[in-house]
DNA sequence: ACCATGGTTCGATAATAGTTGAACTGTTTG
DNA sequence: CAAACAGTTCAACTATTATCGAACCATGGT
């Protein structure tokens, strides 16, 4: 049971390839779900959403993703729990994610 | 030895994930990408290039996707012979290419 | 109940991308 | 060499995305 979930998030079959590839066509985006493949963060953890940037604008990267289906928002306390969508996007596009999460230049640069 | 490349490729080590995934994540591209993975064609002949749209529209495609690296665009007699760069995405981003081209719904619907 | 925290949403503006016609380049064919 | 063909480039325009401040909303702590 998943806790309140207001956020809309795409069933797995809806989720759209060509969604998937523009949301992690950004170098920010990109970096935020390598940094996820460790596992779910606290979206105020993530080192990857600039903590300089203003928090609409950090707002706005996450919804990218989340609407494209890559990853889940949920709320945890009073953060939100960000958690990459590994299993559905396994499923629906197999090896996409992994060839995608074995780079690290987004990371580095 | 490649006749007369007079459009600018990138090289195999200058290939940017962010740019294969953006140009990628584009119905029109993607189903061009896909209709490439049987081998070279020429761009006149690629269904997947709209007849329809001008030739400017279809020219910007297909610089895109050059641009990105994702394919060669050579001169073959009057023609633009368009080549997928297997070997350079394989090489810069392995199993990439592999999971994006088994997915046949760009080209279905 | 109040306040601080962490985020969302909205609206405006800036930046980036796509579309297209017209003019131009290179190549084949007559 | 001229016409036709295939495509590129340019410039103007449209459309989509990104950025950001301000107002708002939910949760947790006191």
């Amino acid at each position: 049971m998943v806790a309140n979930e207001k956020l809309p998030h795409p069933e797995r079959e809806d989720i759209e390839l060509t969604a998937v590839l523009f949301a992690l066509s950004d170098e920010a985006r990109l970096a935020l779900v390598q940094q996820l493949k460790e596992g779910p963060m606290d979206m105020a953890n993530c080192s990857a959403l600039d903590p300089n940037a203003p928090k609409s604008t950090r707002s706005h990267q996450v919804k990218v993703l989340r609407e494209a289906g890559v990853i889940i928002s949920e709320l945890h306390g009073r953060n939100r729990r960000l958690t990459l969508r590994r299993d559905d996007i396994d499923a629906r596009f197999p090896g996409l994610l992994e060839s995608v999460l074995q780079e690290e230049s987004a990371l580095q640069e």
